[in-house]
Parts: C-alpha cells; sequence; structure tokens
RNA sequence: GGGGAAUUAGCUCAGUUGGCUAGAGCAUCAGCAUCACACGCUGGGUGUCGCCGGUUCGAGUCCGGCAUUCCCCACCA
C-alpha cells in the first residue's frame, strides 16, 4: 500500500495524462471500415471566449459520450472549433480600439479587419485550452474556425447556391434595427423586455371640421412626424363618420387622412391609432394595404434625422421627452397615463430596438416540411422529448431569416454590383464566391452574414464541403450523420432548426423534396441531448455581471476535474435546470477518492501485474468456481445486473440516472458490503476473493473512465512502469460478462441468500447501536428462524463477527428476556441491554401494533373479490406473501414478550 | 393570447407501462480513531406526494379543474 499515496491528488495526474493522451494521438480521427463510427460536433465556442460553467456540464456531457463511444469499439471522433461570433466579437474589437482613442470608422474595413484578426489571434483558442483542463477529448488537430478559408467557402457557398435555387432574395423590408451597433437582426436575435412606458393622447384636429378633434394614443410621441394618417376600426360608430376626412398631425403640421382599417383594436385607447409607416410593423401592413407614403424621421444611430423637423438630431428617447413637451405647449397633449407593454431589445446592444424599413438579403428557408418530418419521423430524436415541440412549433410560423449584417467582422456576402448601374436591378448583380473577372468595373456588397448563417452548415463545413476531395479525406462518409449533439435549449432555433435545414438542402444532390430515406441520408444529427441551464442556489442564471458564477478554473484547481465532472454530473437532473451548489463538486471529489481507497484496498494485496496488462480472462482464470462463497457468487451476479442496467440508461441517454447507478453500486454494492463482507478472506490472502475483487474493480474502471478520465487511467496503469492509455479498451458488455461467467454457474439464489442476510447484519447492527459507543463484554444470542437460517449464519460466523465487532454470538432455541430485533434470519438479542424489561415490553407491544394494523390491511385486501378478480396474479401473490411475513413476525414478537413477561 | 416545465423529507431531486409499508444525496442528531478511505464508517428522526374532484379492486403515477413559480413563442399603438 506504499506506492499510493492516502489520498488522491488530482492536479499529479491530470497534467500527466493529458499530455500522455496527446503524444500517443489518442484523440485522432482514424477509420476502420467495418467498424462502427461515432461522431460528435462541439458546439463551437466564441472564439475569444473563456470557459464558463455552462461549458463544465456540456462538455463534460460530450465527452462523456465520445469516450464510452471508445469504449464500445467505435471508430470515434469528436471535432472541435470555435465561433467567429459576428456582433458580439466586433463589439468587443471596437471597445478595445477606443481605449486606445481609435473609432473603427476611421481606420476603414481593412485596417479593422487586420486588427481584428490580430486580436483573435492573441486571444482566440485559450477555451480549447481550457477545455484540456476539463479532459476533454476532442480531435484537436482538426479544429475548425468558422472564418478559415475552406470553411468560409462553404458558408459563401451555401449562398451562392440558396441565390441561384431561388431561396435569397434582396428586398426592402421592415427589419429589426440596432442603433447601438448599426445593423439589422434577425427576429430571433430580438427578445421582449417588459418596460413601463406613458401612454400619450393626442388630439389631432380634422381639418373639415375645426374646432373638433380625433384624440390617439400613442407610446412613440417622437414620431408623429413620420405620421401618414390616422386608422379607426370601420366596425367603430365612435368614428364612423370621420373616415375619409383629413386630420392635421400636431408636429410637422401636415394634413394627414383618416382611414378604416380592420387591424385597429378599438377597444385600446381611445381607439385611433396614428399610422407610422417606418417605424412599426403593424402600420407599416396598414400603410401598403392603404398607400400610404413612408416618412422615416430616424438616422441608424437613434437619433432624428432631417424629417425630424426642430427635433432634428435628438436621441429617440430625448425627442420623446422634448415632443411631450411641445405638444402640451401647442395644448395637443390630452393626457398621460402609465403603462407596460413589451419592448423589442438587441441582446448585443441591449437597447430597444427599432423596426425600420430597411434593404436587406433574406433567406425563405427551404426543405421546411422535410425539417418537420426529420423530427416528427424520429429521424432525429430530441432529449429531453418535449424540445421537439417547440422546434415544430417554430417551424409552423417560421418567417424569412433577414442574412445580412451592417457590420465588417463576418463572411462578406458574395454579391457584386456593377458599378454605376442600378443596385435594385438584379441584372447588375454578379454572384459567386470568387467575384467577377473584371472586379474592378464592379463594387461589392459591404454587408456580412449572419453568425449564424454560418454556423449553420458546422455538420458538413467542418469536413470541408463543399469540396468533394477535402470531404473524402476528412472521411465526411464514414461519420455523416453525426450521432449525439449536445448543447442548450436556448440555441434550439438559433442553430439546431437551421442546420437541419441546411443538411437537408446541402447533404446530396439538388433536390425541390425529400422522401424519408433521403431525409434519413441527410439529417445532421441522429441525436440532440439538450442540456439544462446552470443556475445559483436561488435559481438566478449565472452571469458576470451578477457576480454569482466560480471560475471554473478554480474549480477544477480545487476539486479536481474528475470530481467537478463527477460532481456536476450527479446534481444535473435530465433536462432541467441545474441550481449549482459547491458542495456537489465536493461529493465528486469524495466519490474520486473513495475510488483510489477502494482500489488501493484491493491493490494492496495484488502481485499481479496492472489492468494495463491484463486481460479479464487472466483475472478470471485465477479464480476457483469451489472457492467461491455465496456472497462472492452474488457480487459477480451483481456485476452484470448492474452493467445491464447501466447499458440501458447510457443508451436512453439518461445519464444522470447512469451516474447515481454507478455511483450506488460502487459505493454501496461494493464497498460498504463486498469489501467489508469479504476482508477476512483478503486478509488472508485468498487467491478467489482477490480475483472477485480484480473482476469488479475492472470493470467498473472501463465503465467510469469516460466520467472521470484522469484517475481512472491512472489507477488502470497503477504499478505499470510504462503507462498506456485505457481509451480504447474495448469494455465488457453485460452480456460480455454473462458469458465470461458461465462456468461459474451463477444464480438467483445466491443474490437471496446475500441480502437475507445484509437485513440479519442491519437489523443487528440497529440493535447494537443502542449501546452507544460501548463493545467490552458484549454477548448476542440469535434465535434462528429454522434450521436452513441457522446453516447460513453458522457459514457466515467469522464474516459476521469481523462485520459487527462483535466476539461473544450464540444461538438460542428459546426467546430471552433480551432487547431484541427481528430478521428474516431470526431474532437476535443483545445480552448487555440498557432497557429494562418494561421498557422493552413497550417497544415489542408498539411493533406488534404497528403490525397488527398491516396485517388488517392486507386481509381486507385479500378478503375483496373484486381485488382478487382484477388485480395480476403477482400482486396478489405478493400480497399474501406479505401477510405471511407480517403474520409471522407478529407470532415472534408475541413469543419474546411472553419470555419479557415471565420474569 | 398560445405552448411547455415544475410543485414529493429542512434543501436538491429519483420515483419506468397505476401494484407490496414512498426513496436517494445533502443537511441534521447519536456513536466510532476499526488494520482502504474522517474526502471515512455505523445507526436514528423527518412526508396530508401543491389543492379539489373523477376513473380504478388499487392513484405520487392516469383524466378534469384550480393555485403558485419559472421558461419559450406571439404581441396593441
Amino acid at each position: 500500500m506504499d506506492d499510493l499515496d492516502k489520498v488522491f491528488t488530482a492536479a499529479h495526474v491530470e497534467q500527466k495524462w493529458t499530455s500522455k493522451w496527446m503524444e500517443d494521438g489518442c484523440f485522432d480521427r482514424h477509420v476502420e471500415e467495418g467498424k462502427e463510427s461515432f461522431c460528435t460536433l462541439m458546439p463551437p465556442p466564441n472564439v475569444t471566449g473563456v470557459l464558463h460553467m455552462g461549458h463544465l456540464l456540456n462538455q463534460t456531457l460530450q465527452d462523456v459520450f465520445t469516450r464510452r463511444a471508445r469504449h464500445c469499439n467505435k471508430c470515434v471522433t469528436w471535432i472541435p472549433g470555435t465561433d467567429h461570433a459576428g456582433i458580439s466579437m466586433q463589439v468587443k474589437v471596437e471597445r478595445e480600439l477606443a481605449k486606445d482613442g481609435i473609432y473603427h470608422m476611421d481606420i476603414g474595413r481593412e485596417e479593422f479587419l487586420k486588427r481584428a484578426c490580430e486580436w483573435r489571434d492573441r486571444h482566440g483558442g485559450i477555451i480549447l485550452s481550457q477545455l484540456k483542463k476539463l479532459g476533454v477529448s476532442c480531435d484537436f488537430k482538426n479544429s475548425v474556425h468558422t472564418l478559415d478559408g475552406d470553411y468560409s467557402r462553404g458558408v459563401l457557398t451555401a449562398f451562392v447556391e440558396l441565390y441561384k435555387r431561388g431561396y435569397i432574395y434582396r428586398g426592402k423590408r421592415m427589419i429589426n434595427w440596432c442603433p447601438a451597433t448599426q445593423t439589422a437582426l434577425s427576429d430571433e436575435e430580438v427578445t421582449m423586455r417588459p418596460q413601463r412606458n406613458k401612454l400619450c393622447y393626442v388630439r389631432y384636429e380634422i381639418v373639415e371640421r375645426p374646432g373638433e378633434f380625433i384624440e390617439i394614443s400613442t407610446t412613440r410621441p417622437e414620431t408623429i412626424m413620420g405620421d401618414v394618417a390616422v386608422a379607426a376600426n370601420p366596425a367603430d360608430e365612435r368614428y364612423e363618420n370621420l373616415i375619409g376626412l383629413h386630420c392635421r398631425r400636431p408636429l410637422n403640421a401636415a394634413e394627414i387622412p383618416i382611414i378604416a382599417d380592420e387591424a385597429v383594436d378599438s377597444s385600446f385607447g381611445t381607439g385611433a391609432l396614428k399610422i407610422t409607416p417606418a417605424h412599426a410593423c403593424a402600420d407599416f401592413e396598414i400603410g401598403q394595404r392603404h398607400n400610404l407614403p413612408i416618412i422615416d424621421v430616424l438616422a441608424p444611430n437613434g437619433t432624428l434625422n432631417a424629417n425630424g423637423g426642430e427635433f432634428a438630431g435628438l436621441d429617440r428617447f430625448v425627442a420623446r421627452e422634448k415632443t411631450v413637451e411641445v405638444l402640451r405647449k401647442i395644448g395637443a397633449l390630452v393626457k398621460i397615463e402609465d403603462h407596460e407593454s413589451n419592448v423589442g431589445v438587441s441582446e448585443r446592444g441591449n437597447v430597444p430596438i427599432e423596426p425600420k424599413l430597411s434593404e436587406q438579403w433574406f433567406l425563405k428557408y427551404p426543405k421546411v416540411e422535410e425539417a418537420k418530418r426529420a423530427v416528427s419521423g424520429g429521424f432525429v430524436k430530441f432529449y429531453p422529448r418535449r424540445w421537439e415541440k417547440t422546434y415544430l412549433h417554430w417551424m409552423d410560423g417560421i418567417k424569412d431569416w433577414c442574412i445580412s449584417r451592417q457590420l465588417w467582422w463576418g463572411h462578406r456576402i458574395p454579391v457584386w454590383y456593377k458599378k454605376g448601374f442600378d443596385r435594385g436591378n438584379s441584372a447588375n448583380w454578379h454572384i459567386s464566391i470568387d467575384g467577377p473577372s473584371d472586379v474592378e468595373n464592379w463594387e461589392r456588397d459591404g454587408d456580412v452574414l449572419d453568425t449564424w448563417a454560418s454556423s449553420w452548415i458546422w455538420p458538413f463545413g467542418v469536413f470541408g464541403w463543399p469540396d468533394v476531395e477535402k470531404m473524402e479525406s476528412s472521411a465526411f462518409r464514414y461519420f455523416y450523420p453525426t450521432d449525439v449533439l449536445v448543447t442548450g435549449p436556448d440555441i434550439i432555433f438559433f442553430w439546431v432548426a437551421r442546420m437541419i435545414i441546411s443538411a437537408l438542402e446541402f447533404v446530396g444532390p439538388e433536390k425541390k423534396s425529400l422522401i424519408d430515406e433521403e431525409i434519413a441520408g441527410r439529417i445532421p444529427f441522429k441525436n440532440v441531448y439538450f442540456t439544462g441551464i446552470i443556475r445559483d442556489k436561488i435559481g438566478r442564471k449565472m452571469s458576470k455581471s451578477l457576480g454569482n458564477s466560480p471560475e471554473p478554473l478554480d474549480l477544477i484547481a480545487k476539486y479536481g476535474a474528475d470530481g467537478v465532472r463527477f460532481g456536476i454530473l450527479m446534481s444535473a437532473p435530465n433536462g432541467q435546470d441545474l441550481l449549482f451548489n459547491e458542495d456537489n463538486m465536493a461529493l465528486g471529489r469524495n466519490f474520486c477518492n473513495k475510488l483510489w481507497n477502494a482500489f488501493r484496498f484491493s491493490h494492496s494485496w495484488r502481485h499481479s501485474k496492472s489492468f494495463a496488462e491484463t486481460q479479464l480472462s487472466d483475472i478470471l482464470s485465477r479464480i476457483s468456481a469451489e472457492d467461491l462463497d455465496v456472497d462472492d457468487r452474488a457480487m459477480l451476479a451483481n456485476l452484470v445486473e448492474f452493467c445491464d442496467s447501466f447499458e440501458r440508461l447510457f443508451t436512453n441517454f439518461d445519464i444522470s440516472a447512469a451516474v447515481n447507478l454507478i455511483n450506488s453500486f460502487f459505493w454501496d454494492e461494493y464497498c460498504s458490503w463486498y469489501v467489508e463482507a469479504s476482508k477476512t478472506r483478503l486478509h488472508a490472502g485468498d487467491a478467489t476473493v482477490l480475483a472477485v475483487h480484480g473482476v469488479v474493480m475492472r470493470q467498473l474502471l472501463l465503465i467510469l473512465n469516460p466520467f472521470i478520465p484522469f484517475i481512472t487511467e491512472e489507477l488502470w496503469n497503477a504499478g505499470n512502469g510504462s503507462p498506456r492509455s485505457m481509451q480504447n479498451v474495448r469494455c465488457e458488455t453485460a452480456d460480455d460478462l454473462r458469458l465470461a461467467f458461465q462456468f461459474l454457474k451463477l444464480g438467483t439464489e445466491d443474490s437471496e441468500n446475500t441480502s437475507r442476510f445484509k437485513e440479519f447484519l442491519n437489523g443487528t447492527r440497529r440493535l447494537l447501536s443502542q449501546l452507544g459507543g460501548r463493545k467490552d463484554g458484549v454477548a448476542l444470542s440469535i434465535m434462528p428462524q429454522s434450521e436452513a437460517a441457522q446453516g447460513e449464519l453458522e457459514m457466515r460466523m467469522a464474516k459476521l463477527k469481523k462485520l459487527i465487532t462483535v466476539e461473544k454470538i450464540q444461538f438460542t432455541a428459546a426467546a430471552l428476556q433480551l432487547p431484541s430485533v427481528q430478521t428474516p434470519l431470526g431474532s437476535v438479542f443483545l445480552h448487555t441491554g440498557i432497557s429494562d424489561a418494561t421498557t422493552e415490553r413497550e417497544k415489542i407491544a408498539k411493533e406488534i401494533e404497528k403490525i397488527s394494523k398491516l396485517i388488517e390491511l392486507n386481509n381486507k385486501k385479500l378478503s375483496d373479490e373484486k381485488f382478487i378478480e382484477n388485480a395480476p396474479a403477482n400482486v396478489v401473490r405478493g400480497t399474501q406473501k406479505m401477510l405471511e411475513d407480517n403474520v409471522a413476525r407478529r407470532n415472534e414478537l408475541h413469543r419474546i414478550l411472553a419470555a419479557l413477561a415471565e420474569h
């Protein structure tokens, strides 16, 4: 026991194994035809991002799947990468430049990109090296960045192809404008937030009837200068006689028509709505229906433009105050009410977005029907399943995707316009990846693509699509469709859904529609595992600004990578948000330490080679069947059963349950029971018992390696002079073990025998706990339930004495007037009791009362004809058995009570 | 407005297609330096399974309604 420390110190082995894995190319992509493939894709983190709490869970899960697949004899690749992260990165770089007093517009596009790349290369990839500390086993050599040359070609190819196929168009539409970052955003990038506003009631004078007014209500008085009409619902009697007349816009005074439109809600405010087509979606639509002009009063940066008249140049929120002031002054303001409404906010810019009419590139999604079928038909499976509904619902209401961004950082749109010609006319466009040959006569579109319009080809882009040769050399055909994607449900629309769509469109030849077989071949992944969000103890999202997030690397340093991994998996309910508690990290660490010591214990007697140098058959050959006792046999049978359950849970992606199963099997079944029960024979150097320990520990290490890779590697190689990774060692299945154990002829009776004894043991321990810490002169008398029970106990007498540390144990034929406990093997009496006969009698009487109630309940059930008729046979039998047991137990208690009464 | 999730011990959660007397971990209490591990061992206590109905021989589990909390989608100025 000298060669292993008493406490497992993670830091000692983590660096060592990380290097070893890399040196040996353990995670490299390789292909063996005939072997099953396994592929998973890393959701590419932001290239300049750092490890956060979400990664711990997400990446650990991916690693678990990946490493487990290696032990299941598959050819495995886990493809890592990073995302250029469009807006967020551009904002970051702009901020960095601003520190040096540089405004990005001043240095121009080229210089900006140069500096951005420098900055990325300086800070980029930090996250990948941080992930190494967590122990992730991805194919680092084939890491992909979304701005890499090959990948970019794929992104642009997708654009060009979609244009050719008629799915991409340029158009002037209402889009979400972010005045802070000054770019268009997709609908998905806008989140609605409730906001308290002032609802202003403003009266507009009727031109045809001086002195009469029509009253509207608005939360945006600063856009009044953009009003082109006032509308009411045609069914609204209050305004019936005004339709067709005109009113005077109170600011930037002008005559505008009063119109009727169904879209107006009569019950809101006054029932009259000012129409500002440039600044509200509903208004835009009404304007279109009535052929109204459009007056845009806002500049891109959110200030009022020349159309704002006297308010021009003011920020929109300042202008809001000012217009109210002016309206009040001129007597147009009737009243102001408090009002709460939802306002669209740009996540990145963290400012309210502006609905804005703008010329942008849009994508009409292809293969929507197929994408729905891919999920509803079970080609792509979601875990947990409920996210399918969310996905399908989004597909049902899917709207065209605004894919152009007014940024520099990203994939520049591959469209050129003929200089000096009308840009609005597609005859003057050149759309290709490489551009026109006479590029000097053309001007390239200045916009870039939405980041998600690059990461949406990730599943095949990382294999070099559309370059056939690259796809061949990267084994695309072998690995695609990928097996499992681990991600958060928050990007189900942004990413997951779009990847499915792009894959259905691009993997395979161009086709208008797909049949099921084609869908099955094109899907990007077969399974999607959605993790929960990591929150703090009181349920808040973890965030830097709240300061409620621990530093993941500190946790790893404190509890070890294995400890953190196991701890977070133990506490992560499947698909449910996880309330993070650092105590759970300690649990993970404790588990590792327990494993370390359990190994150390049996290892101390082991004179054989390390597991790395041994096969299962070698260990089994040291077992002689006749030397196995009933508990050894039960242990091996339970090991098989455990593997069965584990495999079932793991295959169903029930990782949380699988981890808890491992925990209880290892801790309760193996350590608390079997190690203790076999100690005497281990001390005696029994080779067979040692081999049983070897079999169990070996299997545990193989099953645990995906979860806690460092410590298991270390133990696997303990005593081995030239360490060899257990990475690709095949983990025996339950069936393999059944086959291997065949010569032992294991049966269920051994397990039953063992569990009877465990119950006996627990009861006896309960009895002994009455003594507190006293041990001196303690003796037990056992009144066996039967001859067979006595035999079972005699067989295990040495074990029993060791387990309860009581030396004097004898059998008795009659009940004694002593404190007692009843077990399936008989009653146990404690000779050095502290209770007197009276309290003992009371205790027994109470127990009898309790059992009597149960017996009554059993009887009632069994005498109910309907129960006998309807309940399945095994339930009826179970109830009968229970009744018998309870009656037997009560009889025994009565006997003991009688014995106590004699004195 | 539409959809989803949650509600079980002080806390965090399990609880398969309804079936034996509802479980685990943490916390807590009592005891233990026992020769793998105090990051450990042994034992104890703790529940109107959110509420009200219904189906059933039998409901934590299925159905209907209600309440509270959270999330997503849509959106009225």
